[in-house]
DNA sequence: TTTAAAAGAGACATGATTGTCTTTTAGCGC
DNA sequence: GCGCTAAAAGACAATCATGTCTCTTTTAAA
């Protein structure tokens, strides 16, 4: 119940470039790996994927990076996971079993739907927007520092 | 929001063992790798640590195997985890921020705390023995086939 | 048109998890 | 005791997620 690191370097890249709109144009690669403390990188392939599905926007050249688009805050945190392909385990048995469903259900089968079913109501109803409303001062804080 | 294998195994493999307590003395390693159709030298580095903790008994030699003890029905889901190792995730930032915490929270924190509380609850108050009272018929057949 | 800054792309490296094989050790029935 | 059988143990291999490096492509500015 932890997510991959992949999905957490698309979300808190995508919050980053979203919290700084209004402050610059654009955000370079650098910046965000450097603030986030996270791999450059690893970071890059995440983000062109961000990209390709259009989360965000980039441009390349000198005052190039990313910026976010008119899509961006309306992205669902149920789109991140698909992008950075882990999907298919929020509806694979937590065993492993795959011949588990309803009808032949396996010993964890009924206890753990209901919390998978809460799960992806949380994925597919929050955006990036949502988690942005918040305000906090402090909010770079929260994810950046490893 | 899938546990590891080495956890299907585990608790897959104690199911098996305490299933056919009264049908047999003891469960051989082989029986229980091919019933399961799991590999059998890495369930038996699994099971191995399930005795050692104290889920299991085991006897080497002839008429030799694994069978449950005094313990085994009480054994919490929780502390399967704990065997494997994987407890940690469970209060891990989900986005694997160390500095995250109730007065410093990752954008993620508050959604996902409530989720996580269920979570623990369920693997706290399920004990081995509660997945084996559903007594379906065909309980064999939830722990078997990958 | 040249130069430099930036993303994009692909090959390669590392680490953790998962899986296999071989040898060792111990209990049981004779 | 002796030999058989089964778990225990440890070395090794494969796989996958993660991380690094280098080269290419694109673009703005001088």
């Amino acid at each position: 119940m932890v997510f991959s690191k992949s999905f957490g370097y698309a979300l808190r890249g995508v919050l980053y470039v979203a919290m700084l709109n209004g402050n610059k144009a654009r955000v370079q690669l650098d910046e965000i790996a450097e603030q986030l403390s996270v791999p450059r990188h690893f970071l890059g392939k995440v983000m062109k994927n961000l990209v390709k599905e259009g989360v965000l926007n980039s441009m390349k050249g000198p005052y190039g990076g990313f910026y976010i688009n008119d899509q961006t805050m309306q992205v669902y945190l149920f789109k991140l996971m698909e992008i950075t392909g882990e999907v298919e385990e929020l509806s694979t048995c937590v065993l492993r079993l795959r011949k588990c469903n309803a009808k032949h259900p396996c010993p964890m089968h009924k206890q753990v739907e209901s919390l998978r079913k809460q799960w992806r109501g949380l994925l597919s109803s929050t955006t990036i927007g949502d988690l942005l409303e918040k305000e906090q001062p402090d909010f770079i804080q929260s994810i950046a520092v490893i």
